[in-house]
DNA sequence: TATATGAATACTGTATACAGTATACGTAAA
DNA sequence: TTTACGTATACTGTATACAGTATTCATATA
C-alpha cells in the first residue's frame, strides 16, 4: 500500500505576509494615501519584523511598493509617461504571446481560450473589479498558452502592481458587448495563423485599451 | 555661495553584497557547482547573515540564484526549453524596442546607436567575455534608448541571469565581422521608419543567436 | 558487509536587541 | 507671532540569539 507523500517546502511567514498585503491593496484596504511600516505592520499581524521587512522589500522589488516620504513604503502610483510605458510592456508580452500562438496554430488550444474567454466575460456583477479580474484572466490565459515562463512572470509583475488594478479595468461596463467580441476577434487572429497579423491585432487591442483610459481622464 | 548637496540615499550593505556576488558569477569566482550558503558567505564578508540573506533572496526573485538541495543557493541553471523561453523573451522585449525606435525615428539617435556599436565591436581582446559584453552594450543600448523602463527593467532581468553570460556570448570569435554587420543591419531597419519590419528584424536577429546556440551544441 | 539508529553538525527562519538617522513636537527667545 | 533649538519619537539596518529542520557521520547490530 502507497502512502501519499507528506514533503512540502517550508512555509515562510514572509510569503504569507506578501499575499495578505497584496490582497489588501487589491480589495482597498491598503490605499495609495496610506504609509506602510515594517514595525506598524508587525504589531498589526502579531510577527517580528523580519518577515515584514522581506515581504515589504520583495513587493517592493516587484514595482509595487515604493519608499515613502518620512519612512515606510507606499503603493508605487505611476505617472502617465510611466502609464504609456506599461501599455508598451504590455504589447511587448502579450502581443509576442499572440504570436506564439499563431506559430503553434493549435486548435484545440485555440477552441479551450474561446471557451475561457466566454466564462470569463460572463459576468453575474458589472462591477470594476469583476471586470478587472475578467480582462485580466482573458489575457492571463493567453500568454500562459504561450507556455514561455518568462512572458508569464513579465505579464504578472506588470499586472501585480497596485495601480494596475485601476489602470486596467475597463473604463466603462457598458462597453461589455464591444469586449466581449474584442476579445474573440484576437483568437481569430491567432487562429489565422499568421504570427505577424496575431501580434499586430493584440497590439493593436491593447494599444485602444490605453486610448480609453487617456480619454477617461483617468491618468 | 551655494553648497553642493550632501543628501544621499542610505547604503545597505544587502545592496553590496548583491554586486560582489553578481561580479563572482561572472567572473567565474562562483560557478554552477558551487553551494551558496548564508553562514558561510557572511562569515567570508566578515558581516552578519541578514544582508547576505537579504542579497540572496533578491537574487532568488530575480531568477539568478535557485535554491540548492542541502541548504543554500546555487546558481540557477536553465535546460533547453528554457534557453528557448529566455530567447523567445528577448525577442519579445528587444523586438518591441526596435518597434518603439522605428516608430519614434529620431536620426540623432539612430547616429549615436551606430556609434555605440562601433565602440562596443572595436574589440581590443577577442575573449568570450569581451564579445559577451559587447553584445549586451549594443543589445541594451537599444532598449535603453526606447526609453521603456518596464523593457529595461525585464531586459536586465534575463541578462543578469548567472547562465546567461555563456548563453548569449556569441559562439566563436570568427564571426565579428559578420556580427558587426549584423547590428548595423538593425539600426538600418529602425531608420526604415517601418516598425514591424524593424521588430522582424530585432526577431530574425535574437532567433539567429539562438540557432547559432543549438548549433553550437552548448545546450 | 550492509543496514539502522543515534548523535553531531549544517543551515535556516524568526525574534529581539542595539545603534543610527530622520522627523515631529514642544518650548523659549527674538 | 515667528523662528530656532533641544528633546522625544519614529523608523530602519544590522547583529546576534534561539529554535527547528535537514543532512551527515559514526557506531552498533544483524
Amino acid at each position: 500500500m502507497a502512502f501519499k507523500s507528506l514533503s512540502q517546502p517550508r512555509v515562510r511567514l514572509a510569503d504569507e505576509v506578501y499575499a495578505q498585503i497584496l490582497q489588501a491593496i487589491q480589495n482597498g484596504a491598503i490605499t495609495s494615501e496610506d504609509r506602510i511600516v515594517q514595525e506598524k505592520l508587525a504589531e498589526e499581524f502579531g510577527i517580528s519584523r523580519t518577515p515584514v521587512r522581506e515581504a515589504l522589500f520583495r513587493m517592493e522589488q516587484e514595482g509595487i511598493l515604493a519608499v515613502a516620504q518620512r519612512g515606510g513604503f507606499k503603493i508605487r502610483k505611476i505617472g502617465p509617461d510611466e502609464i504609456t510605458e506599461l501599455y508598451e510592456a504590455r504589447c511587448s508580452i502579450e502581443g509576442f504571446a499572440a504570436r506564439l500562438l499563431a506559430q503553434r496554430n493549435d486548435k484545440a488550444l485555440n477552441m479551450r481560450l474561446r471557451e475561457i474567454i466566454a466564462d470569463a466575460e460572463d459576468l453575474k456583477n458589472e462591477t470594476v473589479k469583476a471586470y478587472f479580474n475578467a480582462n485580466l484572466t482573458v489575457h492571463r490565459a493567453i500568454v500562459e498558452a504561450s507556455e514561455n515562463r518568462f512572458l508569464l512572470e513579465f505579464f504578472d509583475n506588470l499586472w501585480n502592481r497596485g495601480s494596475s488594478f485601476t489602470l486596467f479595468s475597463t473604463i466603462e461596463s457598458t462597453d461589455l458587448s464591444k469586449s466581449l467580441g474584442d476579445h474573440m476577434a484576437l483568437i481569430d487572429a491567432i487562429e489565422s495563423g499568421n504570427d505577424t497579423f496575431a501580434a499586430e491585432k493584440m497590439i493593436a487591442h491593447i494599444s485602444d485599451g490605453h486610448r480609453l483610459q487617456v480619454q477617461s481622464g483617468r491618468v
